[in-house]
RNA sequence: GGAGGGGUUCCAGAGCGGUCAAAUGGGGCGGGCUGUAAACCCGUUGACUUCGGUCUUCGAAAGUUCGAAUCUUUCCCCCUCCA
C-alpha cells in the first residue's frame, strides 16, 4: 500500500484529474519522479493529417507532465504507421504512402507544439521520429538482438492479437510485428534519450509492457508504463467523432467556431470530467464551481479548450458568435462568413443555390427536405418555398444570416 | 486441394423474378418539448426534378427475361468444415 499524501505531485494530480488507469510500478515511479527530472514519451500515429479530440487526453498528459517540471518526448510514428497498429481493429487498415505519412507527421508536430511549452529549455518537448531508427534496421541482427526476447507464446496472449485470432480475422505477419517495433521504440528512446516512461491509452497497455520488458531483458534497466482510461462519452460514444465527422485539432479541418461548439455541446454528465481532463483549471477550482449553472460551465469549458488550441482571440470570437447565433433575433454579424458577389444575386439565385454556395449542405434533395421541415431560415425567418428567390434587400448592412436547424448558421457577405 | 455458406443502401440485417430506392433496428438529419444537455414524441434518411416523374444503386462483368437485388455463367473477395 502506499500513502496518497506522499505521492509524487505529478502522479497525484494525474490521479485527481482522472487520467490514471494503470501503472507498472506506481511506488517506484513516484519515487523517481520526486528525485529528478525525467523524460516520458507518448507515441502518435501519423495516419491522418491532423490529430483529433480522441488524442487530446494523451496530449494533456504530456502537458501536465511538463507542468510538473518534467520533459515530454513526442514520438512521431512515421515508421510504425507504415505497419499499422492492429490494436482494437478488426481489419488491416490501408497503408499510407510515405509522402502522406511525412506530411502528416509534420502537421501533427505543429499541433502538439500548441499544447506544449517550447520555451523552457529544460522541459521543452523533444520530437523524435521512429522512422529514423526503424528504416535502417538490419533484419538478421534485429532478430538476434531484439527478436530473441519475444516469445510467440506470449505474443499470442496479447489482446490485439488474441481478438483477431478469436474472430478468425486475418492478422498479417507485418501487423503482428507492430508490438515488437513499439517495444523497440521504447528501447531506442531509453538508450538515446534516457526516456524511462511511456504513457498511452489503456489499449496500449500490452504494447507498453512489451517495451518495459524488452528494456529489462535487453539492458537490465527498470522503466515504467502508465496508461489513461479510454474515455467514452456519457452517451456511450467514442470521443472524437461526431455527426459532422472528427473533431480535428487543426483549423484547416475544423474552424475554431466549430471546435468551440463541440465543447459547448458537451453532455451534462461529462462537463466536470472534461474540465479536469482538458483545461488547466486546478482541481480545487473545478470542484468549487457552481454546478447548478451547467450551461455556464459548458461555456467555460468551450472557452478554455478553444483558447488553449486556437488562442484567446479565436475563443472570444467563437463565444460571441455563438451568443449571437443562438439568441433568436440576432443579426449574426459575428458569425463565420462567406462572400457572395452581387451579380450572382441579380442572376435569379434561389434558396437552394444559396445553401449550396454556403456549403452548409450539398444535396439539393436534402435541402428541399429541410425546407419542408421548416429548418431553413434567412435572417431568422423560416423559408417555406424551395423556389424562394434571394433578393438584394435581404442583405441588411451588406450581409444576411442563413440558418439550417438550430445549430448551423452562417453569415453571407455581399461584395 | 475437397465440400459448403456468404458479399444488399452510413452500420447491422431482411428480401430471393414484377407491388423494391429495397422490411426492421441502430446511427444521422429536421421538427416538437427544453437549457445549443439528456430522455421522450413525430417526421425524414440515393441523386436530380417543371413535383408529373426521370436517372443511378443490392461484390464485378456478361447473359436469360416484357421485367432481375432476386435466375444462369465467369471472375474477385470473405467465412465455415474436411485434408
Amino acid at each position: 500500500m502506499w500513502n496518497y499524501k506522499l505521492m509524487n505531485k505529478f502522479l497525484k494530480e494525474f490521479k485527481e484529474r482522472g487520467f490514471f488507469y494503470q501503472c507498472t510500478d506506481e511506488n517506484a515511479l513516484s519515487g523517481l519522479l520526486d528525485k529528478k527530472r525525467i523524460r516520458a514519451y507518448i507515441g502518435f500515429d501519423c495516419t491522418a493529417e491532423s490529430l483529433h479530440v480522441g488524442s487530446l487526453l494523451q496530449i494533456m498528459c504530456l502537458r501536465l507532465f511538463q507542468k510538473h517540471g518534467h520533459q515530454p518526448i513526442v514520438l512521431l510514428g512515421d515508421g510504425t504507421t507504415r505497419i499499422g497498429d492492429p490494436s482494437g481493429k478488426d481489419k488491416t487498415r490501408k497503408i499510407l504512402s510515405e509522402k502522406d505519412i511525412k506530411k502528416n507527421s509534420k502537421n501533427i508536430e505543429k499541433i502538439l507544439k500548441k499544447f506544449l511549452d517550447t520555451k523552457d529549455k529544460k522541459t521543452k518537448p523533444i520530437f523524435v521520429n521512429n522512422y529514423s531508427w526503424l528504416k535502417n534496421l538490419n533484419y538478421i541482427s534485429f532478430l538476434r538482438d531484439i527478436g530473441k526476447h519475444f516469445t510467440i507464446n506470449k505474443m499470442l496472449t496479447f489482446d490485439s492479437v488474441k481478438t483477431r485470432l478469436e474472430r478468425e480475422q486475418s492478422l498479417s505477419y507485418m501487423e503482428f510485428n507492430y508490438m515488437i517495433l513499439q517495444a523497440y521504440d521504447f528501447l531506442e528512446l531509453n538508450k538515446k534519450k534516457e526516456c524511462i516512461l511511456q504513457i498511452g491509452g489503456s489499449d496500449q497497455w500490452g504494447n507498453i509492457i512489451n517495451g518495459v520488458e524488452l528494456i529489462k531483458r535487453h539492458s537490465n534497466k527498470n522503466v515504467f508504463g502508465l496508461t489513461t482510461p479510454l474515455i467514452t462519452l456519457a452517451s456511450g460514444a467514442k470521443m472524437g467523432k461526431t455527426e459532422y465527422g472528427a473533431i480535428w485539432l487543426d483549423k484547416k479541418f475544423l474552424s475554431s467556431y466549430d471546435y468551440w461548439q463541440f465543447w459547448r455541446n458537451t453532455d451534462d454528465r461529462d462537463v466536470i470530467r472534461f474540465l479536469k481532463f482538458f483545461t488547466d483549471l486546478s482541481n480545487n477550482e473545478i470542484n468549487s464551481l457552481d454546478q447548478n449553472n451547467i450551461n455556464d460551465l459548458k461555456i467555460l469549458l468551450a472557452n478554455k479548450t478553444t483558447e488553449m488550441l486556437h488562442g484567446k482571440k479565436d475563443a472570444q470570437s467563437a463565444a460571441s458568435a455563438a451568443k449571437e447565433a443562438f439568441s433568436d433575433n440576432s443579426s449574426g454579424s459575428n458569425l463565420p462568413s462567406i462572400q457572395i458577389k452581387e451579380d450572382v444575386i441579380n442572376n435569379n439565385l434561389n434558396i437552394i443555390d444559396l445553401v449550396i454556395i454556403s456549403k452548409l449542405e450539398n444535396s439539393k434533395s436534402e435541402i428541399r427536405r429541410l425546407i419542408k421541415g421548416n429548418a431553413i431560415k434567412i435572417n431568422n425567418e423560416i423559408i417555406k418555398d424551395d423556389k424562394f428567390n434571394i433578393q438584394i434587400n435581404l442583405f441588411k448592412n451588406n450581409f444576411l444570416k442563413l440558418s439550417i436547424g438550430k445549430k448551423r448558421h452562417i453569415k453571407i457577405d455581399l461584395v
